[in-house]
DNA sequence: CTGTTAGCGCGTTCAG
DNA sequence: CTGAACGCGCTAACAG
């Protein structure tokens, strides 16, 4: 039914043999003998069964990158430049791959801690060549334990591991690279800058509680406002009335905005988990007949395309999406030395635009 | 080195077909050997070599999902909803997949044509399950043949082709099912709102030239305009003044809408070809002093999620995304009946919204 | 319900 | 530089 390599060394009038050489192209055939093979390929339209190859050589080609939701661009520019690393600019565009060519796959795990686990299974049945993890880890013990497990095996079967977005693991196990932002940094500027404008009280609409980006972010925001010595920085309950948690959505940044601005009518500034949230804040403190920075000041998180344009432009802080999502495809390839100590801690950078000001009096 | 089912067949006291019928589950097993195997597999860490299962079953659980730009929240909403009806909800925690489990992995080919070949052979080389292709298709005869030529040879092997925003292919091959977004009615009705309203000078900045979901756009808002009887809308030459090409990028929308506004200035409207456009629209109409909508509307397409936050929140056309990329998931799984012919259009809502206005004057 | 027997299609030794 | 043989790890008939 379907064509086989024999088949086309059938044709070809060679051996099984030769055909995988010539299509691998990891050894030397003679350039007559590679032509009447091609030919032959192209005349069968045949295609490698990858499956029997895998099995037979022990590897595939494929690299995995998990992503928490596909939806938000903020994964979608890290899988994207990291998959343009990986797929690189393939040369051959026909059958036969030159080199160690490798194809990129994104998998999308919902936040879903469970479907994360199943990904990795998938992939390390796959014998995937790279796996490549974006984005905050959750903070279970017990599932960060699975997959450090899980990782630890695949990086002892050979596929390379790396973390793109998301701290090192708490096993630390230094057989695998990690790119991880430096949140508590950038949470830590953003509210020094809005402390410096003169805001006193400031509402925090985190994201969900359980993951390591909203601790981090948060653990910024907090560290600066106790270094301001700002109202109620040490006291827990009242820095817990100003927080509220959330998914990284609009829709939480509106009704989290909302129940702030009812619990605190003297707030006069919003930080929001990311830039969506953001949006969501924006559009809750306008619906309170508030204006934005005069009013409210709000500030988001990411740096997304569409934060620019937000009216007021939004002030946030930019993390290299697209930096960090290359380098970590290319510490998938191997193109690139792993960072020293195995982990990178990336930058994150304050943007100050036109929706924060200082606050009214 | 690595464990394989013989080992775990060994140490359960089974023979290896055993092994096999407990983790795939098709098979009638005793409860009590299938713990037993259970058992083994969980001991030794066993995991499944992929590759060597897909070789002997001839299939694999495969689902690819191809999209043009997953940075773009327009093909993350659609992939993610489609991953999400293939994932299903696995009830099996472990090892053995209990039904037929399938694992959705999304492509990214950044809009290349060789790209989304390259994929499409790698999903066939590995005996994919189905593929999903979404968004706009390249208007390239070559390509369009080798796509078509592609997807005949993948659906005559067994792997369900399904089309998702995307018209279905000249060679209407009946033995996929496509689901085509109603661009060309959604263009012609924004058009005629903006003509409702009063607007006769119109701008339109279009996606690139080659795409489907371009021209099908484009085609419906010169519909409008001819049925209107507008000002030049017979002139191809006055058309074209008015039309300027660019990529699906917030950039494109920028540049084009100063270029129109240059090229002219009683222009009352600017209807882009996404809402990413359009954002980057509202910008450099703001930035010329002009006002939105009092001055010049803008209205985009699609109805991407932070549509509604842009201010003024933006007119624009409702594409219901999750919707078709769910359904395209049940259609690659072969849950749902394909549509009749084949071919299901998807009809595209109005969203009047803030930035459309009548013109001055 | 379970064990036995054959391959699935290819990569990779080894000879030549 | 090329061919012949073997086995990768698993599933799918068959028997029992």
């Amino acid at each position: 039914m379907t064509v086989t390599l024999a088949d086309v060394a059938a044709r070809a009038g060679v051996s099984p043999a030769t055909v995988s050489r010539v299509l691998n192209g990891n050894y030397p055939v003679a350039t007559a003998t590679r032509d009447r093979v091609l030919r032959a390929v192209d005349d069968l339209d045949y295609v490698l069964n990858g499956p029997a190859s895998s099995l037979a050589a022990a590897t595939s080609d494929l690299v995995g990158v998990l992503v928490n939701d596909i939806a938000d661009p903020f994964f979608g520019i890290m899988a994207g430049a990291a998959q343009t690393e990986i797929a690189g600019q393939d040369a051959a565009g026909g059958q036969g791959r030159s080199g160690g060519e490798k194809l990129a796959v994104v998998c999308n795990t919902g936040g879903s801690p469970e479907r994360e686990l199943t990904y990795l299974t998938l992939l390390q049945r796959q014998r995937a060549a790279a796996v490549i993890l974006t984005g905050g880890a959750l903070e279970d013990a017990e599932h960060g334990a699975a997959v450090a497990a899980k990782l630890g095996r695949l990086a002892a079967a050979g596929t390379r591991v790396v973390l793109c977005g998301r701290p090192p693991l708490p096993g630390g196990d230094a057989a695998l690279a990690a790119l991880a932002f430096d949140d508590r940094g950038g949470g830590r500027r953003l509210t020094e800058h809005l402390l410096a404008l003169g805001h006193r009280v400031i509402g925090y609409v985190a994201g969900p509680p359980e993951r390591t980006t909203t601790r981090h972010r948060l653990e910024g925001h907090r560290a600066a406002l106790l270094a301001a010595g700002a109202p109620g920085a040490g006291d827990a309950a009242a820095q817990d009335r100003l927080t509220l948690h959330g998914p990284y959505s609009r829709r939480s940044g509106y009704e989290a905005t909302l129940e702030l601005l009812r619990r605190e009518p003297a707030l006069t500034a919003v930080v929001a988990a990311n830039d969506t949230v953001a949006l969501g804040a924006c559009a809750a403190v306008r619906d309170q007949g508030l204006r934005i920075p005069q009013d409210v000041s709000v500030a988001g998180f990411d740096d997304l395309p569409f934060s620019v344009d937000a009216v007021p432009a939004l002030t946030t802080v930019r993390l290299p999406l697209q930096a960090a999502g290359a380098r970590a495809g290319r510490l998938a390839m191997g193109t690139e030395a792993p960072p020293p100590g195995g982990i990178a801690t990336i930058p994150a950078e304050l943007m100050v635009r036109a929706s924060t000001a200082p606050p009214r009096g």
